[in-house]
DNA sequence: CACGAATGTAGGCACCGACAACAATGCTGT
DNA sequence: ACAGCATTGTTGTCGGTGCCTACATTCGTG
């Protein structure tokens, strides 16, 4: 039997998948606990077992949505080729995750979260910027990209990335701009990383 | 007096300096319109005659923000002088704003706004990259940038000043990397506004 | 100055998040 | 095998919230 068990098996795991398909669906405002527990077939108070307050879930929806962000940006380039390609690749990786769950986007760079908690976004997001970080330095190794610390071109270009993603997600670029600005960023990127030329 | 009147006077206004303060010191979820009410001395469902929904009153405080945010970038840059400094000057006065007004910032881009109030901010922002865009045709008439649609380099760069904005706003910046950060961005900027060198 | 529109009030409803007291289940050491 | 304890889930309750409807007051305009 599977609907009268006493205990649920992983109803954390099934809370926070539940979670992401609500919000997907009617957005951060709409999602309720109880609503949450009602649809996996659980008494309203069984998700504070699991998370303490409302915004914990939030915050290790926030955490899982890094998860997946770093392991989309790390099948997404190949590991050699030329420099342009690879930064393509990461780009259109970090952009298709955005589009494709834009709230969850939202909830992973909101402002209000639980000190703690921020912790440990901050270190996955900083797993995400590595890989950024590995890919300019071994630009500079080929010299496609200009000599300098790392973090002076690896901050700007994501910046430039994520700030696009967040206006195409944020529905104040228009689909046609949101299509094809993304080459453009990319090319404008590349002329921020190039080294002078002499 | 001034307590015991039936009308408030302003009540419309009213609501949204207390929303903004609230939503400055307790974050968007404590933001309650029956508490807004209480606060003003007003009862629990006077708001509903200036804001059908608490999402209507969200979307004015954002329209308020992005009219702010216009101003601020309006008086920033001196209307002449180098095309470096005049850039400066506006990025400096963007992740000014957001920084002072982070919670507001988030809401501005939020995903989740009305459709018909969505048009209205996408009107908001659009003045806002006009500016931008004066900008940078100014500085192709000089030569200080290069040719091209002005678009295809306006929003790569409001992109990177935005990202950046918004990665610092999002504490997933240490202050000190949000600090010292912004002048890295603005010389990346200056390179990927660059004509090509002969 | 009357009357309709705008604005504010009072009450109620369903829902929510958090808490506390209690029940069933799983696990571990003996 | 089983006793005892931690884990997980249940029920009940509390104050609070958003939204709705019916009613009251005030304002502005004919």
């Amino acid at each position: 039997m599977h609907s009268r068990r006493y205990h649920h098996g992983d109803l954390r795991a099934a809370l926070l998948e539940r979670a992401e398909e609500t919000l997907r669906e009617k957005g951060p405002a709409a999602l309720s606990l109880r609503e949450l527990a009602r649809d996996l077939g659980v008494s309203h108070a069984a998700p504070s077992r699991h998370f303490k307050d409302k915004q914990a879930l939030l915050d290790a929806l926030a955490l899982t949505g890094f998860e997946r962000l770093n392991a989309a940006l790390a099948q997404g380039p190949a590991l050699d080729g030329p420099f342009a390609d690879r930064l393509a690749a990461l780009a259109h990786a970090y952009v298709g995750f955005a589009t494709a769950n834009p709230e969850l986007l939202d909830l992973m760079y909101t402002v209000k979260h639980d000190p703690q908690a921020t912790e440990a976004l901050i270190g996955a997001a900083y797993q995400g910027l590595q890989q950024a970080a590995a890919l300019v330095a071994d630009g500079q190794r080929t010299g496609e990209v200009r000599p300098g610390p790392v973090e002076q071109i690896c901050l700007p270009a994501l910046a430039t990335v994520h700030g696009f993603a967040d206006l195409a997600v944020g529905g104040l670029l228009s689909p046609e701009e949101a299509r094809t600005g993304l080459d453009d960023v990319i090319t404008y990127i590349l002329r921020g990383c190039a080294p002078d030329q002499a």
